[in-house]
DNA sequence: ATGCATGAGGA
DNA sequence: CCTCATGCATA
């Protein structure tokens, strides 16, 4: 198979000048721009003090008594002209991963088996939400998203009305992600709206975003009307490798594996890549995306019920029964739990 | 909307 | 090599 061909792209500096501009209106159509680099690492922004409020990391953690290590570190230039208080971010933001009201038996922080754990890895992410307000909650708290850290359930609200006004401004998200880049210097692609608006980045990444993404939402729908004067900047030639397409039954494999051993060895995946015909580097990409996949926010709960007569709490489906998804916790060398076998066979396109 | 990929930063 | 933030290319 040609998996590892690379793109003949090689415009380098030659595509870059005729270009289109983002229409508010009209913008999205699978219009060949090619653009490779698209980094606004250029961006005119004030020299920023290069510290972030989002890039520290609690190292509270009910689940996991080590501290992960906190890396500030930024795509490129990260100019955050947001004041931000930064208090603590005692990042409360998830809702408990609903540790099993069965098992357990009353002991949630006894799931980590101590098993040889090589030396690193654990994770953290996903706290209970410290109750936000016991006193005073009348019957409409609408108190806007302090500038501490937003609970998940801000985020989510925040997203689907994010959403929601994007989509009755008439941009689409690369519009937004453009519009982000001429606005604080911060371009984002399509893919990175999609996935706030989805929920599908990490607690971290989506606290970072939200702030941006309000502000453009506030300066489009007070400028209605106003064009966006994009001006994109474009170079850097990079060889990008196609991407691989695995076979289902060969994700299929690769997915048994990951439930019994979510971080293999260099030599687990080396066997394992030769045994399926695929390139080491795929496989071993593919574990480093799965488990990124682990980690979002909204995990793609593959379950059909949701809002009961009496739900109090509209949270999406944190729910994660037992033993699925999010189940971060480490699992027990050799003790797989009864997998109904994921495989992407979820014929559920709604949309 | 997502799958595979790149890269920075960190041990 | 990993995690994490991001995105090109694609389904």
């Amino acid at each position: 198979m040609a998996a590892t061909t690379y793109m003949p792209a090689d415009m380098d500096l030659g595509n870059i000048g005729g270009y289109h501009a983002a229409s508010p209106r009209s913008a999205e159509p699978a219009d060949m721009k090619y653009q490779h680099g698209l980094h606004a690492g250029g961006s005119p922004s004030p020299g920023a003090p290069v510290l972030n409020p989002w890039t520290s990391l609690p190292p509270a953690d009910p689940w996991a008594m080590h501290g992960h290590h906190a890396h500030a570190h930024q795509p490129d230039v990260k100019p955050p002209p947001v004041p931000h208080e930064h208090r603590h971010l005692q990042h409360g933001g998830w809702h408990a991963p609903v540790v099993s009201p069965h098992y357990g038996a009353g002991s949630p922080v006894a799931l980590h088996g101590g098993y040889p754990m090589p030396m690193h890895q654990h994770h953290m992410l996903r706290d209970i939400q410290p109750s936000p307000h016991p006193l005073h909650h009348h019957a409409m708290e609408r108190d806007p998203p302090e500038e501490d850290t937003p609970t998940s359930d801000d985020l989510e609200a925040f997203a689907k009305q994010f959403k929601q006004r994007r989509i009755k401004l008439g941009f689409t998200q690369a519009d937004v992600g453009l519009a982000l880049g001429t606005l604080y210097g911060n371009v984002f692609s399509q893919t990175t709206i999609c996935r706030f608006e989805a929920l599908q980045l990490s607690f971290k990444n989506m606290c970072k975003l939200k702030p941006l993404l309000q502000k453009w939402l506030e300066e489009a729908d007070s400028t209605t009307g106003s064009p966006t004067s994009i001006d994109k900047i474009a170079a850097q030639g990079r060889k990008r490798k196609k991407r691989t397409s695995i076979e289902v039954s060969v994700k299929g494999a690769l997915e048994q594996h990951f439930h019994k051993q979510p971080k293999p060895s260099a030599q687990e995946i080396t066997s394992l890549a030769d045994s399926l015909q695929l390139e080491k580097e795929v496989v071993r990409v593919w574990f480093c995306n799965r488990r990124q996949k682990e980690k979002r926010m909204t995990p793609p709960n593959t379950l059909g019920n949701e809002m009961m007569e009496g739900m109090g709490h509209g949270h999406y489906g944190h729910g994660e029964v037992h033993g699925s998804p999010l189940q971060h916790s480490h699992s027990p060398p050799g003790l797989s739990p009864q997998h109904g076998l994921p495989a992407g066979a979820h014929t559920l396109a709604a949309h």
